[in-house]
DNA sequence: CGCCGCCTTGACCACCATCAAGTGGAGTGG
DNA sequence: CCACTCCACTTGATGGTGGTCAAGGCGGCG
């Protein structure tokens, strides 16, 4: 994006509020319209079984967008809750039609999102259905290094991680105690270790392989990579 | 979509393919380039594993675009092959940028759809992850029957599914035995019978309740539904 | 006829869920 | 300062869902 173009994106933002820590941003049965963005903190799309367990559908950090497209969907078919406390900011369908109107670019961004995300759930699709649990944590753990890199949210090889063992769970469809024992053999291998909301990655590349990760689906080379994360 | 748009992106096809049963239509190490519509047949869009496993991602029917959004991805990041045998369209990059810019009800109903796949691909991580084995096929049949029914190919409660027992697997990541043994289980419980390719099922309500499916994920009540099949 | 792919069935076993109990730190109130 | 609660994490024991292996049946096709 052009420096017109990120300005105008800027502008659109309505005053931007705080929501604290395991709180919902959007509800499934909330009415469609107005576009939420998430500025700072970590928070996680998900739906809910009758039975009352959840799946945690994506992960979200700062720069992405919560709701791509519901307007034209016309109803909603998942929740966004907070990890821990979140800085979200406000756009209305009007001013995005508007600016998507004016700045074709603007638009082909916002495109361009919502597609990562569409390959990260089949991603996950893999990570869920296909991998052996420790790897789908290994995998899990991968994704997230690199997105956060991607915005500078990363130390070294190490960065903060918003979520229980439990909500791992929930994201990899594994039950809480058996988290508990993949992250132990993660840790026993030298992988990687997790404590305190903090993940530390001790080997990169063999956390890799173990994970069967292959970045290509984050599209992070692509053009517009470096664009989107900037909002 | 009025007629004239319809016009314009029924000329934006090329000359029509027949493609053989099992075979790939897009490869995953193909550039990009080019967005492929299935016009007739049944194909699945799938991702494989180093190990040789794969999962499949989603079931493609007639009025299904193959690749919306690859060109601004600048790169693939999974298959689709065909279940039996198709008839595919061809649409350059190029004819489809000028019909956006033309006709922005076109774009509108092509970013529709893209959104709709991502909404199928959250409920199919549910059902992979969280779903026992007999419901998530369940859930599987019911989707399958209320797409095909949205595009007139259902016949009654009953319609042709062009998979194996094994690529039934595949979708809902269990094995062909077990496949076998749910299926057995909703015979048994006289919610559905799949033989020869064929569904037909017994009793929707119960089949519904029991695979817990809820069908607004299809998002087919809204406007833009009656329009997308018909291409 | 014989091969091959798909379905079917049985036996066995592993991954992971569930249940249960216990630890330890953070926050609260007496 | 010390109970007390609460929540996340930890660990062990047990069992079920579903994987794997192996063999056999059945229909289609060269």
């Amino acid at each position: 994006l052009e420096d017109e173009e990120a300005r105008a994106l800027a502008a659109a933002f309505g005053h931007s509020r705080i929501v604290e820590a395991r709180r919902a941003i959007v509800r499934e049965e909330d009415p469609p319209g107005g576009i939420v963005f998430l500025l700072e903190g970590q928070a996680v799309r998900h739906k809910f079984l009758e039975s009352g367990r959840r799946q945690i559908l994506s992960v979200m950090i700062p720069g992405d967008a919560c709701d791509l497209g519901v307007a034209l969907l016309e109803a909603r078919d998942h929740s966004i809750s907070t990890l821990g406390e979140c800085v979200v900011s406000q756009v209305t369908d009007a001013s995005l039609v508007q600016l998507s109107a004016r700045y074709p670019k603007v638009r082909a961004a916002l495109r361009w999102a919502t597609l990562v995300e569409e390959s990260i759930a089949r991603e996950w699709l893999l990570n869920v259905g296909q991998r052996q649990a420790p790897s789908a944590m290994a995998h899990l753990f991968c994704e997230m290094y690199y997105r956060l890199r991607a915005i500078g949210q990363t130390q070294d090889l190490s960065f903060e991680l918003a979520m229980t063992q439990g909500e791992l769970g929930e994201a990899v469809a594994i039950s809480t105690v058996h988290v508990n024992r993949c992250l132990q053999e993660l840790r026993a291998r030298k992988l990687l270790s997790f404590a305190d909301k903090r993940v530390t990655i001790l080997d990169l590349q063999k956390l890799e392989v173990f994970g069967e990760f292959v970045r290509t689906y984050l599209h992070l080379e692509s053009r517009y990579s470096a664009v989107v994360p900037a909002l």
